[in-house]
DNA sequence: ACGGTAGTGGACGCCGGCGTCCGTTTAGCT
DNA sequence: AGCTAAACGGACGCCGGCGTCCACTACCGT
């Protein structure tokens, strides 16, 4: 569907559509969800009004923007989800997972709760906590992960470490690794 | 020095000053600190002008409006060094501080890192996580706690439950006691 | 090459927060 | 009671983000 609008985009709209994509991408990854949109305009070299036409509205272009963060989150799983060993998996999914909400500062923001109405985002999202309950359930029957352990404690992990804050981005990836490992000794059976 | 100032005002801005702080208390922990000055002024039956007088900017009204909680903060730790259980203060400091962190969500984001030149706050900041070291170096000794712990752990584990969100106080009181609790057990020897 | 149309972006008006000024009010002293 | 200086707060101008309109530009089909 997305495909479609796309590609009856005349060629130079396209292009600045992609640019604007773009610029929305790194902007809200280093500034958080908060930039104003004539700076994102800006930065993709476009008016303001070519912005609002694509996007109407800020949660419009942020649903767009993550979709692909939001893949790599569902990869992240369903590669934990292929290792042998599920508890092993299980742990690098939460590290990967850390890591990826701390190097994108918007994103954390956008899945915790930021835009509860974007229903792209909550679909996969729905998706990706599928696929974390069966690795947790896989993980609890080898014994190594806590027999009392929930879903939401898992959620309330990555909720608790978008709130770790920092000046520099590799600063914050450094406290989210320690952050993880943590968590991981809480789940340990 | 503050009480001299206090003193010299006239009874009735003595009075209004009061009532300013109160405002600002009871704002910055259900609206977080980005209230608008000007409403922190209305709710305290103010003019903007008057707030400004007393406090010429937000980083001065927060500092004096968060001193009980700075204190309330080290009394918890005072609490907890008096336990004769080390290990037992320790793991009730965590709690009460994740539920002091939960109730009040303006002072969350000023002790963590909002206003890194409020002198005054990080004075007493200092003064308490010099008392949590302590504590945590002599649960150490009763082998409860990991011998590995260091205080940074804390302090992220405290600047990741301020991460917590929730659409009321109560579910955000909520998670925090849950997320203590994990800290807690990743702590656990 | 050229006409029509999709696309553009500078410019505009609106709104809300900010910080300050000044005419008015009121506490407190005699 | 009267006076004076402290204190007040409504009103003002400024700024920055927002969303939209319209005259201009450039793509694409013929």
């Amino acid at each position: 569907m997305t495909e479609q609008l796309t590609r009856n985009l005349r060629s130079d709209a396209r292009d600045n559509r992609q640019r604007i994509l773009e610029a929305a991408r790194t902007m809200f990854a280093t500034d958080g969800m908060d930039v104003p949109m004539r700076e994102i305009a800006r930065r993709a070299g476009v008016g303001p009004a070519t912005l609002y036409r694509r996007f109407p509205t800020k949660e419009a272009l942020a649903t767009e923007a993550f979709a692909e963060q939001m893949d790599a989150c569902q990869v992240i799983v369903d590669e934990g989800l292929a290792d042998p060993d599920p508890w092993h998996g299980l742990c690098l999914v939460i590290e990967k997972l850390c890591e990826l909400h701390a190097r994108d500062r918007g994103y954390t923001s956008a899945f915790t709760a930021a835009f509860p109405h974007a229903v792209d985002l909550a679909a996969k999202r729905e998706a990706a906590l599928a696929a974390l309950a069966e690795l947790a359930r896989r993980a609890k029957t080898t014994g190594h992960l806590r027999s009392d352990f929930v879903l939401d404690d898992l959620i309330l992990v990555l909720m608790a470490n978008g709130g770790l804050h920092a000046t520099s981005t590799d600063t914050r990836v450094a406290a989210s690794r320690r952050f993880a490992a943590l968590a991981i000794r809480a789940f340990r059976a």
